[in-house]
RNA sequence: UGCCCCGUAGUGUAAUUGGCAACACGUCUGACUCUGGAUCAGAAGACUUCAGGUUCGACCCCUGACGGGGCAGCCA
C-alpha cells in the first residue's frame, strides 16, 4: 500500500515508486519548461459511455493535477456532429464528478474554439502550409501510398494562396456537398509515417451539431482540432493512449507552425480487462442489439455500469492504483478489480443475512420467539449491532444441507450439527421429501445452551450458517451476475466475433429471495454484504416501492467452491 | 514490405537511472474464527524473449534477431 504520509507537497521528491509520466513531469518541473505549471484535462468524445478505460485515464490525468496542485479540465472533444449527443455529454458529466474527478467549473467544448481554429488554419493556408483539396475520398486514399511505396501529390496541391483563401471561405459559407472539398496540410506525401501524408484538417458535413447547431458546416479533424484544444486551455501535458503515437509528429508540426503554446503529448497503454470489451463501438453493440439492459446494465464495463453494480468511486480510484500506468499493452486479470471492491465494502458495507434459494427447517423443540443480535460489521465495531428475530420455523440456504455429503462439507447433515449464525447450535433429525425425492423441508432440534453470546457452548461444531426466521423474512429479488463474456479476451479471436463468447449464464434472477426484516427501508443504491454470499447493493432502477432488487456486486471470497 | 512503440513470476507494475530483481493481486500451506469472509504467519513461482557487444559489474547502455501492438477514415 502507498504510505498515506507521503501526501506530497513535492511528489518530485516523493519516495513512492512513480510511473513513468510523473518521471516526465519531474523532469519538465526541474527544467522549467512551463515553469511550476501542471495542467491535465480528460478529452472524451461525447459519442459513448464512459467505460472503465476511462476511469483509468480521469484516475490518471487528475490524479497528476492533485498531486502536483495543478488543474485538470474535463473537456468534450466534440469534433464529428455525426456520433455526438447530448445524452452522452451528461452522462460524462455525472460519471466523471462520481469518480471525484474535479474539474471545478471547467466543463469545456471543442466546438467552442471552433472559430479560433478556423482563424489559425486560414493562417497556415497563408504560409503555404494548407491547401483545398478537390480530391474525393476515395482518390485521396488511392494517392496516399502503401507502407513501401509514397503517396502521389494532389493536382491541387499548389494552388495559390489566394484561391486557396477564397476557396476555403467558401467551404464554410456552405457552398459545397459533403465529401467535395477539404482543406489538407501540405507536408510530405512521401513521409514514412502515414500520418504526415498531408493529413486533412477539415471536412465538409452539413448535419446539425448538438451544441453549435447549424452554424458549422466544415468540421475540424481530430489530428488538427486537438493539439489546438490543450494549446488554447494550456495544458501541459497531454495524455492520451499509444495508438496516438504516431499522430505526435503531426501534433508538434501543427503547434509549431502556428507558434503558439505546446503542451508535451505523453502516450500510456490502455485498460484491457480480462473477460469483458472495451472498445465503444462493442459497447454500443451489445446496447443497440440488446444483449444488455442499457450502457449501465450491471455487467457492463462502463462507470455507470459498476456503479449500479454496486462499486465504489473508492474502489475503482484504488483499482487505477494498483495496476499502475506503463506503456506496454497488458491484460488486467479481472480479480484486481474484484480485489479493490471487496477491500472497500468489507471494511464498510453493513452485514445482513439473506437466504437467495430457501429451504424450510422446523426447529421441533423450540417454542416462542426472541431477537438475536448480529453484529453489523465485525470490521468496525462503531456500525453497532442489530436485533434479528427467531423463530421455531426458518429458512436456510437449500446448498447448505447435503444428504450425501462429500468429504470436507461442513455445513448441514443428516444427523449432525451446525451452527445457525447468532443463534443456536440445531441437529438435524429428519428430512422430507416431495413426491420427486427433492427434500422440500428439515426438522431439527436445538441445544438451548448454546446460544450466541451467552459463553455456555461446550460444543464445537465446524459449520455455521445463516438463516432467516419464516415469519419474519422479506422477500427480495436478487440478481446473480456473472461474467459477461466466457473467454479472457473476447475480441481477440480471428475467426469468431466477440458476441460468440457472450454468458448466457451472466445473468441468474432469483425472485425468492429472503432477506432480514431491518433492509425494508434500505435506499436505492444501498451497499450490504449478504453473510458468506457477498456484497450486494439495493438496484436503483428496477426497485420499486413494494420490492427490493439486489444487484450481486462481487462474491465473496471462496476457498470452498463455488458461492450461491 | 516501410515507419513508430513495447518485451521483467500466472496477472498488473517496481528496481534509488549500471550494483544480489521488489510490491500488489492470484495460487498453495498453517494459525485463528459463530461469515469456508476478514485477519495473522509462511511458501511456491523470474537464467528479466534470445544472441552478441561495452563494462569489474547489464533488467537498465549498443547491435542484431525473435515475439507482441499500432499506422494506409473526410473516426477519435
Amino acid at each position: 500500500m502507498s504510505n498515506p504520509n507521503n501526501v506530497n507537497d513535492n511528489p518530485a521528491e516523493s519516495t513512492k515508486s512513480k510511473n513513468f509520466i510523473y518521471e516526465i513531469i519531474d523532469e519538465d518541473l526541474k527544467t522549467n519548461k512551463w515553469g511550476s505549471k501542471v495542467h491535465t484535462r480528460f478529452p472524451p468524445e461525447p459519442n459513448g459511455y464512459l467505460h472503465i478505460g476511462h476511469a483509468k485515464s480521469i484516475c490518471l490525468n487528475y490524479g497528476i493535477a492533485r498531486d502536483y496542485k495543478g488543474k485538470f479540465n474535463l473537456r468534450f472533444d466534440d469534433t464529428n456532429p455525426e456520433k455526438e449527443e447530448q445524452e452522452y455529454v451528461d452522462s460524462i458529466i455525472e460519471d466523471v464528478k462520481w469518480l471525484g474527478g474535479d474539474f471545478e467549473d471547467r466543463i469545456l467544448f471543442a466546438s467552442d474554439y471552433f472559430e479560433r481554429m478556423y482563424q489559425w488554419a486560414v493562417e497556415l493556408i497563408k504560409k503555404g502550409k494548407a491547401y483545398v483539396d478537390d480530391l474525393n475520398a476515395d482518390e485521396i486514399r488511392s494517392t496516399r501510398g502503401n507502407l513501401t511505396e509514397p503517396g502521389k501529390e494532389s493536382p491541387y496541391r499548389n494552388r495559390s494562396v489566394d484561391e486557396n483563401l477564397d476557396l476555403f471561405e467558401r467551404m464554410r459559407k456552405g457552398e459545397f456537398l459533403n465529401g467535395s472539398k477539404t482543406l489538407r496540410a501540405k507536408i510530405d506525401m512521401a513521409s514514412p509515417n502515414f500520418n504526415m501524408r498531408d493529413p486533412i484538417m477539415y471536412r465538409i458535413v452539413h448535419d446539425e451539431h448538438h451544441r453549435q447547431r447549424n452554424k458549422w458546416c466544415i468540421y475540424p479533424t481530430y489530428d488538427w482540432a486537438h493539439g489546438l484544444e490543450d494549446s488554447i486551455e494550456g495544458i501541459t501535458h497531454s495524455i492520451c493512449t499509444l495508438e496516438f503515437e504516431n499522430h505526435r509528429p503531426l501534433y508538434d508540426w501543427f503547434l509549431n507552425e502556428l507558434g503558439i503554446h505546446h503542451p508535451q503529448q505523453v502516450e500510456f497503454a490502455r485498460l484491457n480487462l480480462s473477460y469483458t470489451v472495451m472498445s465503444k463501438r462493442k459497447l454500443l453493440q451489445l446496447v443497440k442489439e440488446n444483449f444488455v439492459d442499457g450502457w449501465d446494465d450491471p455487467r457492463m464495463p462502463t462507470v455507470s455500469g459498476f456503479r449500479r453494480r454496486g462499486y465504489t468511486p473508492e474502489s475503482i480510484r484504488n483499482f487505477a492504483e494498483i495496476i499502475g500506468v506503463a506503456k506496454r499493452d497488458a491484460l488486467t486479470d479481472i480479480a484486481l478489480l474484484e480485489y479493490a471492491i471487496r477491500d472497500d465494502l468489507n471494511k464498510h458495507a453493513q452485514r445482513a443475512m439473506a437466504v437467495l434459494r430457501p429451504l424450510k427447517v422446523v426447529i421441533t423443540n423450540y417454542v416462542g420467539e426472541e431477537d438475536l443480535e448480529g453484529v453489523n460489521n465485525p470490521e468496525d465495531q462503531s456500525m453497532g449491532t442489530r436485533k434479528i428475530p427467531f423463530t421455531n420455523e426458518i429458512y436456510i440456504e437449500q446448498t447448505d444441507f447435503m444428504e450425501n455429503p462429500p468429504k470436507g462439507f461442513h455445513r448441514l447433515v443428516p444427523g449432525g450439527e451446525v451452527r445457525l449464525r447468532y443463534a443456536y447450535i440445531v441437529k438435524c433429525e429428519e428430512v422430507i421429501k416431495n413426491g420427486k425425492g427433492e427434500v422440500v423441508e428439515l426438522r431439527c432440534t436445538y441445544d438451548p445452551e448454546t446460544r450466541s453470546g451467552t459463553g455456555t457452548s461446550k460444543k464445537k461444531v465446524k459449520g455455521t450458517i445463516h438463516w432467516i426466521s419464516a415469519k419474519h423474512a422479506l422477500k427480495a429479488e436478487i440478481r446473480l451476475y456473472d461474467r459477461l463474456f466466457t473467454v479472457e479476451a473476447p475480441d481477440a479471436d480471428k475467426e469468431k466475433g466477440f458476441l460468440e463468447f457472450l454468458n448466457p449464464n451472466s445473468l441468474e434472477i432469483l425472485d425468492n429471495a429472503l432477506i432480514e426484516p431491518f433492509l425494508k427501508d434500505s435506499k436505492r443504491g444501498g451497499r450490504f454484504q449478504f453473510e458468506r454470499h457477498g456484497y450486494f447493493c439495493v438496484d436503483t432502477k428496477f426497485t420499486t416501492d413494494d420490492k427490493l432488487v439486489f444487484n450481486r456486486t462481487v462474491t465473496l471470497k471462496d476457498s470452498w467452491g463455488k458461492t450461491s
